[in-house]
DNA sequence: CTAAAATGTCAAGTTAACATGACATTTACT
DNA sequence: AGTAAATGTCATGTTAACTTGACATTTTAG
């Protein structure tokens, strides 16, 4: 998802990695969010939001975002049912 | 993660399948987020605040929350190289 | 009380978010 | 140009956040 990360992270003088230390994630974890190759956990997106001293809605730019993994792709032909079919 | 799903749900008078259809989860996704069984995912997490027209962390409270999952358990004797090893 | 609706919970399977390690490419400095 | 730091990226493995389906328990309404 769109998001922040750089324009912040370089604003504040970190590197990738300095980042993921303060927030305590791996390197490649925090360039990959950042390269939106995938979507934070919850922790991890409110470990960098305090970091950049933000709500999480303002790195994580959701409105302008596609959303790729779930509520989308399955749950479309099966419908109809919706209950647990008892 | 402790959270004011319950409350805000019954509040809107929503069931918790009726709020899983409106965010395109499972019931029971919902029912586990709700009683703190596991982590919602951000979009998960950004859906559910979007019915209630609130922000995420007015929803998740993570300050009041104990963090099971990463950023603490491992990571922490193999420390001091930090650097890729090459 | 009784039936239906709502909720709780378990099993099994899928998928993606991580971790770690390794190597390649780019950026920045002297 | 040379070198070190920063970044990009790939492979492999683990784990937890989901899904569907099924059934048990609790709550609500007539």
């Amino acid at each position: 998802m769109k998001n922040r990360i750089k324009e912040l992270r370089e604003q504040k003088g970190l590197t990738q990695e300095q980042l993921g230390t303060l927030i305590g994630a791996s390197r490649q974890a925090v360039n990959a969010i950042e390269a939106e190759k995938f979507e934070p956990s919850i922790w991890i997106a409110y470990d960098i939001a305090k970091v950049f001293d933000c709500a999480i809605e303002e790195i994580f730019l959701f409105e302008e975002s596609i959303r790729k993994s779930r509520a989308e792709c399955s749950r479309r032909e099966h419908n109809g049912h919706s209950r647990d079919s008892r």
